[in-house]
DNA sequence: AAGGCGAACAACCGCGGGGCT
DNA sequence: CAGCCCCGCGGTTGTTCGCCT
């Protein structure tokens, strides 16, 4: 049994708004607000609108102070890095742009920002497949393609576009800010929360913490993060390689070289030598747990599509085993990425999606509605709080 | 000049959440 | 506590506009 209709939808009319219409609606709305009862409000005034078209008249398009096109180079820089953090949350997004509503800045999104970037990443990632280095992954790509197409489409894009920032920009912020994280696969984050809370030792580098993605494998000598430019990327959460250094790791301010720890975070970086390397990681096996051996792999935009590429195509092949106590890489032909979206819930793509756009589900609490787009005090504006300020940091880094 | 096509914008629709009874 | 109602959100569709051939 559906959900009846708000409206007589055949007595409505739909389609665009006339000026008469508009001007009706607006000046009603100036003198008696809307009522708190959209939909009542056609009657009262006389309009064969539905409710919802008169809400959605007056929020995109008659409230004052409306901003229609036009947007600035901050604004996309807004835009983008609140779409790659947060996902397709338009309310939010609109609410940290004065002016915006969330359906202009879908449709500006979905016309021109997300053309613009993925052209962007399209022309690196021609650039990247024309080397002969890359024929593999090539070719996997190719294979591959329909495997590639089953995650979300969203997930995929954002996780696509925030690679393609962090190597325009700069490659630390994601790794450094937990908010960001997406989070762990529930068997992931139990096994996470029990290394945290139990008795076992946990040694994490700051900038891999948490990160189902990458994890660094500690230096056995210092028990953080080293100065070596020689980096390890391990994409397993097998427990036992996990060890526990709190305070020297989880405060990102500790007075270490931060941005040491980032770069090595992902992925081998020497200041000395600081240049692209289109070197692919190869997949090396360590006592059973894959590695991505980076010694030659440097934070750069091919690099780190490589690792994208590895994770959402390569790892089919060389395979992902979850036992009862943790995962680990082995013989199985299900993808990490895959076992996640597919492990919640037995459900696919849009599960998937969820999940990722869960993630950042702590942005809801700070950020203001969709109608609060005039309020000055929106989350993007505001450092009252850690959350925000991290918020703040977050969202400045990048720079279209 | 006219038709095709894609981009941009406006509006609709269905669903989930939350408040109220 | 269940059911109803409304609001708000995000995805999708429809319409308009401008460019190209």
């Amino acid at each position: 049994m559906g959900r009846a209709p708000c409206c007589d939808k055949a007595n409505m009319k739909k389609g665009p708004w006339s000026p008469e219409e508009d001007a009706t609606l607006k000046s009603y709305i100036d003198q008696n607000g809307t009522g708190g009862n959209w939909i009542a409000l056609p009657q009262k005034i006389g309009l064969k609108r539905c409710g919802k078209s008169c809400r959605l008249r007056w929020l995109n398009y008659l409230r004052p102070n409306i901003k229609h096109g036009g947007f600035s180079e901050e604004e996309d820089t807004i835009i983008c890095n609140l779409y790659i953090s947060i996902g397709s949350r338009w309310s939010i997004i609109a609410a940290q742009l004065p002016g915006r509503t969330d359906n202009d800045i879908k449709n500006y999104w979905n016309t021109k920002l997300k053309k613009k970037l993925l052209g962007r990443r399209k022309d690196s990632q021609a650039r990247r497949l024309s080397s002969s280095i890359d024929k593999d992954l090539k070719d996997s790509n190719e294979e591959d393609n329909s495997y590639a197409n089953t995650l979300s489409n969203s997930a995929l894009e954002r996780l696509q576009l925030h690679m393609q920032f962090q190597n325009l920009q700069t490659p630390l912020s994601f790794y450094n800010n937990p908010v960001l994280w997406p989070k762990l696969h529930p068997l992931g984050e139990k096994i996470f929360q029990d290394h945290q809370h139990g008795s076992n030792m946990m040694n994490i580098n700051p900038t891999a913490e948490s990160s189902p993605f990458i994890q660094k494998k500690p230096n056995s000598q210092d028990g953080i993060a080293s100065h070596q430019s020689t980096t390890f990327c391990e994409l397993s959460i097998s427990s036992a390689e996990l060890e526990r250094d709190d305070s020297a790791t989880r405060n990102p301010n500790n007075g270490n070289d931060h941005l040491g720890y980032s770069l090595e975070g992902f992925s081998s970086f020497n200041g000395a030598n600081n240049v692209v390397d289109e070197n692919i990681m190869n997949w090396k096996s360590n006592g059973g747990v894959e590695q991505l051996n980076t010694d030659n792999f440097q934070s750069s935009v091919f690099g780190l599509q490589a690792e994208l590429t590895e994770l959402l195509n390569h790892n089919k092949t060389s395979g992902f085993e979850v036992n009862e106590n943790h995962h680990s890489r082995k013989n199985s032909t299900i993808s990490e990425t895959d076992y996640w979206f597919k492990e919640m819930d037995g459900n696919s793509s849009k599960d998937s999606k969820s999940w990722w756009t869960s993630t950042t589900t702590d942005f809801d609490t700070i950020s203001s509605s969709s109608n609060s787009w005039d309020n000055s005090a929106s989350a993007y504006h505001s450092t009252a709080n850690d959350e925000q300020g991290m918020f703040q940091e977050y969202v400045l880094e990048y720079d279209l």
